[in-house]
DNA sequence: CGTCCTATTGACAGGCTTCAAGGAACGTGG
DNA sequence: CCACGTTCCTTGAAGCCTGTCAATAGGACG
């Protein structure tokens, strides 16, 4: 797997100023890779694994159910995502990971992963970065649960997966992306139901906000659809980090 | 301000196998100590700031805010809890951090912190890992939020907060604790409005769950709460870290 | 005793859920 | 190429949960 078609590195380099070195060892890491089914568990909850996934094409789901099997996903994970960067510390995830879409995923050894970032203090900062980033994301979907209204947690979303999906494929001003979500999926992540979300996507297509045909979103108003949304690009720190020069093994 | 009376890093000695010299290091750390009063912004969201805060005595709280007032806590922090550990990478944090009771926090400069991570591997896995359960904590939220009805809500909040008292505390079987929370903290937190708090907390006494009087909360039934909130404890991780034998100053 | 903050209540509206059923899209096999 | 099953989307009706507005009550405190 090289470095230019892995999209996880690819988006580590944008957003990073990790060397050539770091960079090759982290996709060294990836050589495991697996294409996976569309709605497949790829890794259930409370079951400990000792792989870490990063998602190179397709979108995947973290999820998590209750015991009644109401459904929550805390995170879409796209293309380039590390899915479950927790359990670098925690083998035992109470998160599941599933497909939405067909992935390829590829699988990285926790202990490999924890001696490289061991022997590569940039590499670690860089994760450690990851992970706050992560956590910036987690509570700003919490405001959108706790405090958002349907149409406005839709629209967030959405602007959120635009944002997103445009920092990891650096593609231009392009509003329209594939968006392989049903409305279930997006009902699990915005705590709606099934037929409010469909009602509430109707809505934002009357305000001429969105247009959303088979799998694919097109953001009619940006402007306005964030204004709906009160979206701020912030939290998701699309600026990168620059990490402090490392005496490391070459400039 | 000596080990013994710094719930912070008491916490860490009971929930991890750090050594007394990773354990002194950070209590020196916690040495600028200020009181502050109820209801007070300690930390505003979106400014940068190089201190991180430790929670000695007292209730806390992270916020955020929506451009239109809104405002949402996405986590409660205890006696005892580092309260922006994000800000160890990220200087400038987009939630803010205030008071709920007068508290007395240490704030600890992020270099000095940083610095002693580096030169202590044994506690900066410590730290990962505090990172991790704290994200745990944050998907569960999230879960609550976006799943559990109110009654739910609210009951799991207060098994939450009893056992992460009683997991610092070391308190053994009490039901009962000091809750300083308004109905107001208690809505920005489950994401209701201070009216209908007030109506589910009586659905709540009225079954025979909880006695609240004047910021005190009984857990009258501990069990038929835990079940109303499907509450399930795994997500706080309180069986704490072993942390590798490392190659360490003494042992 | 007045003031401020928090808790409590009532009335009403509306957002969102649930149940139920029909329609569209897509893949599969005959 | 069409019948058929499955999955997903859409719609309607009914009603509960939760929010908003407004006003009262209760405590703490100066």
């Amino acid at each position: 797997m090289r470095l230019s078609v892995n999209p996880f590195v690819a988006r580590l380099h944008h957003l990073t100023d990790l060397d050539g070195n770091s960079l090759f060892a982290l996709a060294h890491l990836c050589e495991r890779v697996r294409v996976i089914e569309p709605r497949t568990v790829v890794a259930p909850a409370g079951q400990s694994s000792e792989d870490l996934h990063v998602v190179l094409d397709g979108w995947a789901c973290q999820y998590k159910l209750m015991s009644d099997k109401r459904r929550h996903v805390p995170a879409f994970v796209l293309p380039g995502d590390l899915a479950d960067l927790d359990r670098l510390i925690l083998p035992k995830l109470d998160y599941g990971l599933a497909t939405v879409s067909a992935c390829t995923v590829a699988a990285l050894p926790r202990a490999g992963l924890q001696a490289l970032l061991k022997a590569d203090p940039a590499l670690r900062e860089v994760f450690d970065w990851l992970r706050a980033v992560e956590n910036a994301q987690a509570l700003e979907h919490q405001l959108s649960l706790g405090r958002r209204s349907a149409p406005e947690r839709l629209a967030h979303l959405f602007c959120t997966l635009h944002a997103r999906l445009r920092a990891t494929l650096d593609g231009g001003e392009d509003l329209r992306f594939e968006c392989p979500l049903t409305q279930d999926e997006l009902a699990d992540a915005t705590g709606l139901s099934v037929v409010h979300v469909n009602r509430t996507l109707q809505v934002l297509r009357s305000e001429g906000l969105i247009a959303l045909e088979t799998r694919r979103l097109t953001i009619l108003d940006w402007q306005g659809l964030a204004r709906r949304a009160d979206f701020d690009s912030a939290f998701l720190h699309a600026e990168g980090v620059r990490v402090a020069a490392q005496p490391s093994a070459s400039p």
